[in-house]
Order: C-alpha cells, then structure tokens, then sequence
DNA sequence: TTATTAATCTGACTAATGTCATGTTATAAT
DNA sequence: ATTATAACATGACATTAGTCAGATTAATAA
C-alpha cells in the first residue's frame, strides 16, 4: 500500500459523489471540506489486502478508483466472498459503527484508490448531520437485506442457481465493458465458486453449461452475457 | 391480534430496559413519556402473523412478552428462518429505516405482546437523540454481522453442522428452562429445519444422531442439552 | 370422545455435488 | 525466452443430503 495525494480531488469535487448515491451527498460545503482535509489516500494494487478479518478498524474506506471484494474465512480455510465494492461504495463502516474488530477482510480485486477517513470524523458527522445518519442507517438496512436474501438462497437453491445469481450479482456491482455484453470484471472461476459457495470444479462446470445453453459465452476468464433474461430464469429470480 | 392497555407499563417503567441492551435505555424520562403515549399495544396468539413480507410498514415493534420468528418465503413456498426474536427485541426496524416494504414476516411462535411505535416517532427519536441513532447503527451492524456469518456457514458447513448451530441459536436466543437444561423453546423439527436450511427428515434424522452421541436428549419436541462443548465442537465453533 | 390434521420417525432410493486425479492452458516471474 | 505457478478443464467416483412412501404418535377441532 502506498499513500499519495495526486490524482484524488478533494471531497466537495469527487465526481463519484455527483450520481448521488453516496452517503457523503448530504454534507455541507464546511463538512466536505474538512472530510477533504482530514482524509489520507491510499493505493492498493491488485490483490493486496486493504484490511483483514480480526484487526482493530480505525476507519472507513471509500473507493476512488478500482474494485473490491469483502471475504470471509470459513472453517476449513475457504474464502466465503459476501459483497462486492466498486466505485464511489465504502466499505469498513459496520466494524467502526459497533467497535468490534473486522469480521470480514476487503482485498483489492484490481488496482484501486482508497480515501481513507478516520473513525472520528465519521462519528463525529453522525452526531452533527443528522442525515448523514440517516444515510448510514438507510445503507446498513439495504445490506443487511440483501444478507438476508442471501442466506435463504444459499439455504434453498441449488448450485447451479446460486452460480447464476453469482453472475448476476457481479453483473449488477461491476457493470459491462463498452461492448455492452462482457462483464466488466475479472473474478477468477474459483472466486465465482467463493460467492456461489460451491467448488472451483463445480463451477467451472455449470459455467460451460451455461455456454453450451447459450447463456453466456466465455471468452478466457471473461462473461460474457448473452441472454440475461434466460440467466434471470436460471437464478429463479423473478423482480 | 387484539388491542388492549392493561398489564403494559409505561416504557419509563418497563423491565425489558433494566438490563440495558433495549436500544430504548439512552432516552430521557421525556422521551420515555413521549414513547409511552404514542405507542400502541397488541397482542397476538401463538402462530399469528405480526408482520407480513411485501407489506408496507408504519412502525416498530418492540417485544414485551413472547416468541417471534422472522422468516422469508423461498422460491419453492419453502420458508426460511432468518433471525429469532425475544423479549425486549424490536422487529421490523429494518423495512422501517429504509422505507422498503417488509422483506421478511415475523410470527408469534407463542402467545406474544408488543408495543407498536409509529414510524414518525422513531424517525423523530433519531433526529433529536443521537445516542439513539448509535443504537440503532449498532443493532443493524451487529445483525449484518450475525448475516453474513451465517452466509458463510450456509456456503461451507454440512447440514449436521446447521442444526448443530440452530440448536445454538435456539439456546442463544430462548435460553434455558429452569432446570437447566432444556431449551426453552418449542420449535418444531421442521422450523429447525428451516433455520438451518434442510428438509425436516434431515433435521429429525440428525437431531436423534445428536441424542444417540449423547450431545442432546430428545423429549418429546422439547430439547435438552447433555453436553454444550460437544455441541460447539459439533457445529465447528469455536469462539 | 372421536375425527382430523399435523408432527415425528424410519427405510429405501435417487439426485446433486463434492473429491481426487490428471492434463492443458494462461499468467507471472526470473 | 524459459521456467514456475496458478487457473482452467474434464472424467471417474464417493458422499451427502434430498425425495418418496408409509407408519406411528401427538395435537387440535368438532
């Protein structure tokens, strides 16, 4: 991890906040500014590990540039990955917000720009900007949501199921490339087989199933889509 | 359901606070009184719905006696069990926070009061009391830590694992009988079923593997445990 | 009380998916 | 460019857990 101040405009000019969406939308001028000037700003290259299961958080994480995945470790050693963060998201804030360690660890999946802000300012703006709070409460709800939905899928669907959701939940965090139909990420089998929670056999398997049913199309390790409403089908998800 | 005043106290007074984990515990006697007067309370027999999946909400529920289940519809009508409620829990807090419809129900699993509070009045409470908010990003961190480990277990861990675990969710959340050892709940082998995400044959078959190596003892529906190291150990917990 | 329904239990069978072994093809490092 | 390592791929087999059927017991309603 390097720190470095080039390249990262200050809060008040973050173009990630302009879709908004994030939860430093809501902050005044003053309030930016100081978040500007209080933040640091760290760079991550592919693969390295931007916080870890265990530790002691000092702060929250809100991604510049690059992509990021939120990884468990189970029993027997295998990495279970629970969320997927792409620009302008935060990642770090439920370990900060109850003061327990890291429960999960953030692993930068391609090179990625972090502006890191320490845990005081963060709680000092809930307690000032009320909806800030409101904004932290309205993103905790929405994940523990989808946490939930998530357990009742694991729990219910079969493999084949979950390996389309997967795709589906990689197509809806990190978008297509400008081809319109590639997935626009670069997630190993065995990390789809890690959030489909199945095995790098399984799931390379069902994904070549996926391809010979017209699907997708693999082209290397990339997806592409070729018939999202059959995927939606194949997932079982009907909304 | 049924309406009615008597055996409530006022929240200022009410003994599910004394302990001090009531997310209630932070408000001034004002706001206790505030509380008091707009909250309505209800009553609901063992198996009726408090909450349904779908529905809009209007408000929190605070549980002041009883048993709910929160549960989410599969695809296939199968349901799933996400979280175990006890005296003193608040229920749809969730929904309420990020004006989704309700995305789970909630059901008595015995006779149940609660005191209902109105959305206005909670949205109201986090605007004008900040520790109030902090309890309330607590409880929603602590929940999407609870999830998201469970995903994981979902993912990773063999059935005899799950149930292994959703007897220790049971004891976790229902406690003991006074003798010690019973659980003090009266879940039917398929709603263990459905906490850890099985068929009921499984979950009957396991739970007598659990009684013939002496980790349980089987009477009747109600569950005693014999040896709770054995049961972590069973569940491959260990913390 | 009796009838009805729901819950528990067990066995036999089947389907789904994990495991192991092995080979090939990318990717990264020297 | 060459080697080493990780990712991808496929087959054979083993294991786990689900499905289906049928019997017994407990709980509930008429």
């Amino acid at each position: 991890m390097t720190l470095n101040k080039k390249h990262v405009p200050s809060c008040s000019l973050c173009h990630n906040k302009q879709d908004g969406s994030s939860i430093f939308c809501c902050l005044t001028h003053e309030e930016s500014d100081t978040l500007s000037q209080s933040k640091r700003n760290m760079s991550f290259k592919r693969g390295q590990v931007i916080f870890s299961e265990g530790n002691q958080p000092h702060g929250i994480y809100c991604i510049h540039s690059g992509k990021v995945k939120i990884h468990k470790m189970g029993d027997e050693g295998k990495e279970q990955i629970v969320r997927l963060a792409n620009v302008s998201n935060i990642i770090g804030y439920r370990s900060v917000l109850n003061s327990n360690s890291y429960f999960a660890s953030a692993t930068a999946i391609e090179d990625t720009e972090v502006c890191f802000i320490t845990k005081p300012t963060i709680i000092n703006l809930v307690r000032t900007n009320t909806n800030f709070a409101f904004s932290l409460l309205d993103l905790l709800s929405d994940d523990l949501k989808k946490a939930e939905e998530k357990i009742t899928h694991m729990a219910q669907k079969h493999v084949r199921e979950r390996i389309a959701e997967a795709i589906l939940l990689l197509h809806e965090a990190y978008g297509l490339k400008k081809d319109k139909q590639t997935i626009d990420s670069n997630l190993t089998r065995k990390e789809i087989a890690n959030i489909a929670g199945t095995t790098t056999e399984t799931s390379i398997r069902i994904l070549s199933e996926f391809q010979k049913d017209e699907i997708i199309e693999l082209v290397g390790k990339e997806i592409k889509i070729l018939d999202l409403k059959k995927l939606f089908r194949t997932a079982n998800i009907f909304d």
